[in-house]
DNA sequence: CTCCAATCGCAACCTGTGTTGCTTTTTGAG
DNA sequence: CTCAAAAAGCAACACAGGTTGCGATTGGAG
């Protein structure tokens, strides 16, 4: 066996200054964003591009997985209220700047492009089962039940930036993720997140009637 | 002078037709939509469509403002718990099935379209804005303290859905949005929606400054 | 019923994305 | 240094999205 792939000195070379052209576009935003264009700032011809990254995507793909590949050092302050803080405050430098475009860019192109969802999906399949530990630690030290749902936790703190993020597109600052969080610890505290009393979260009164459309509005009309 | 425009006959039939095909499209996914066959599946020629729409983005905006227009029975049981449920399940109904497709595809195409964008954000903030009326109405009942920051408590409990809906793609099932209500109403009486800051206990209502007018928040910064 | 403007259909055309076949350069082992 | 394979460059092309100009239809006021 040999000759397998070839990574060597100009491979190397164009794929550098392909993921430099793109970052440097990236903030420009996604609209300016297009294979051609990358490929002439980068002084690359775009069949290169298209050869080796099949997509504009997956040259953001590429982007984003040097991202997931920085550790990310998971707060453990000894505490859960300060943990989410700062879980809330890595988040959301992780929203803004570029790679915050680079997500934007990736979840705009997953409905039409399966490879860009799988990488959209799998990065944050990744991230927040990272971001677990901050509840699961918080159960260890007894903060928190036995059994109590971290992933839906991790998900009730992390979704606010991507609504803002993707949909409101409204700024991301330090007082929002702080409330964040604080509302994510009211939660777990609540425990909702406890698998033992399903959804019903149990605060005062138990009158609620057992009706199972307790409201008197119910429209089947659509 | 005078003939202003002309929504008679055919130029109905002609919207109708569109519209009908777009959303029976839109069916089998974003990917396949385009204008093309969305014309050719409503037999128009596809110079109408751009004409009259611009834009794929400006059919699915129509589509979209006809949910918008469409009245939402927000719910008012007398009771914060339940108020939040029945949002929480109406949300899910509105991410689901059509329009979830439907939001999806418009948000997808925002980062790129800035009239998509527009689209977007202002549907969600009248509905987020309708939506606040369940906070309103449990501060008007004493449940919880005045000032209340019903706007962030409604991006709350929103935003699970649109990250399900937009990134992970998860299944949006009644449990989950039960869940998700109990975690809102947690956070609410936890005190973190409070203008005064910091975890107060709810009911408490004595303390609340003579604001001039309950509810109002007069400079949200834009 | 008549007639004009609004609207639609049609076909040609422009543009940018992505593909293909081939040539040229580069790499790295022998 | 030599040379075969790998990768990059180049140019032509295919094709979908979107635009434009013009003639044909149609709606509705008079």
């Amino acid at each position: 066996m040999s000759a397998g792939q070839r990574p060597g000195g100009r491979s190397a070379r164009v794929r550098a200054a392909v993921l430099t052209a793109a970052r440097g576009l990236l903030v420009d935003g996604y609209a300016e964003l297009t294979v051609e264009r990358i490929a002439q700032v980068a002084g690359v011809n775009k069949t290169s591009v298209y050869r080796r990254w099949t997509d504009l995507e997956g040259v953001l793909g590429d982007l984003l997985s040097e991202y997931a590949s920085e550790v990310v050092p998971i707060p453990d302050t000894g505490e859960l209220d300060t943990d989410l803080e700062e879980l809330a405050l890595l988040i959301r430098r992780g929203m803004t700047g570029e790679p915050g475009e680079l997500i934007t860019a990736l979840a705009a192109a997953a409905p039409r492009n399966p490879r860009a969802a799988q990488i959209v999906r799998g990065f944050f399949a990744e991230r927040f089962g990272l971001a677990e530990a901050v509840v699961n630690h918080a159960v260890a030290r007894g903060e928190l039940p036995q059994g109590t749902d971290a992933r839906a936790a991790i998900e009730l703190l992390g979704a606010p930036f991507f609504l803002r993020l993707l949909v409101v597109n409204e700024p991301i600052d330090e007082e929002f993720a702080q409330r964040i969080a604080a509302a994510a610890a009211a939660a777990l505290r609540s425990g909702v997140f406890n698998p033992a009393r399903g959804p019903r979260p149990a605060m005062g009164t138990s009158a609620a009637p057992p009706a199972s459309r307790p409201g008197r509005q119910s429209d089947p009309s659509r």
